[in-house]
DNA sequence: ACCTGAACACCGTTCAAGT
DNA sequence: ACCTGAACACCGTTCAAGT
């Protein structure tokens, strides 16, 4: 008898956390929030839904939190008060284009219970802006109404919400618009 | 035979799509979005859940924008250019406090389909910031920015996101903080 | 017109069992 | 340690039927 080319059990990839957030995050991105289940999910992976359990004790809800996690974008913490101000309109449009992208996730960011996924950004939001001389107290008011702008922002533009005038919203424009009127009003 | 003090279901209130997005907002306020179905929505109405489909015949999402709109606060368009920045203060307050007494729905503001949902609130932050002499294009831009800042720092505040800073975040003074950041910025 | 009952094709998660 | 199979208690929605 002639073994047959091992593509069963023994010799699949091992699953590991990587691998499912990263099968999760392409049935989000191809198919919607709302397709995401264990078992669809399992199917990707070539496993039993069951078997992600244990990989993910917390279930559903921790593959979530891994979504968002893996989709957050911090600003780089460049040393010395360079010009912070284009360090963050960089970091506020990185960040835009990748939920533009991922658009399934941005729900979670507003849904999901873990308030840990976004407090290195929001730290090296203020860590920019110290570096840049603003005082601490004008920091943290500023990461949160620059982080929340983002997020609201783009939630609005995926949406799609038109506003008064009949006309189509330059979405790009618009939101550099924005953000120069939040990064403007941010003084030492 | 004395006839029965009438529970049956010619003497109850007619089904309504007010009542059922009433008691909808109910199950939502009280037991959070995730056991909001519709069975037990029906069960909620004293009703068997497929009678619900009679009045939303797109069903669940329709639901779901129902309560979006009907949570949905529009600013109060004061004719003559009064202080327009009160006016738009005074209703992001006013929105964020909804917002925070209905913290289940603000995930479907960035999640559900319905843009319109939201048409006539940026068409009145709108009509206000031209009452008070903004120009057309600021305007538009100044709108979703408010709004964009309102949502997504709200849902920062629902999800309890941390700061850089050890400390506990004061979220009303944080909120303020950064209204007046927005707000501050937009000029004639 | 308005509501019900039964049914269909799904869910997330548990638990004991296999290797 | 890692995965499977079967089962439980749910979902949203359809469709024919009742009044």
């Amino acid at each position: 008898m002639v073994r047959q080319p091992a593509i069963n059990a023994q010799n699949r990839a091992p699953l590991s956390i990587e691998r499912i957030i990263e099968a999760a995050l392409q049935i989000v991105d191809g198919q919607g929030l709302g397709r995401l289940t264990m078992r669809r999910l399992g199917d990707a992976l070539e496993v039993e839904a069951m078997a992600i359990y244990h990989h993910l004790p917390r279930g559903k809800e921790q593959l979530l939190d891994g979504l968002v996690a893996h989709v957050a974008i911090s600003p780089a913490v460049t040393h010395g008060a360079a010009d912070w101000r284009e360090a963050l309109r960089r970091w506020a449009r990185d960040y835009r284009a990748r939920l533009l992208g991922h658009a399934g996730v941005l729900p979670l960011l507003v849904t999901s219970r873990n308030p840990a996924a976004l407090t290195t950004t929001t730290a090296s939001l203020q860590e920019v802006l110290r570096q840049g001389g603003i005082p601490e107290a004008t920091a943290a008011v500023a990461a949160h109404t620059l982080l929340g702008y983002v997020i609201g922002h783009t939630a609005l533009e995926v949406r799609g919400t038109p506003d008064g005038t009949g006309e189509t919203v330059d979405w790009d424009a618009r939101f550099d618009g924005g953000l120069d009127l939040v990064l403007g009003a941010v003084s030492p």
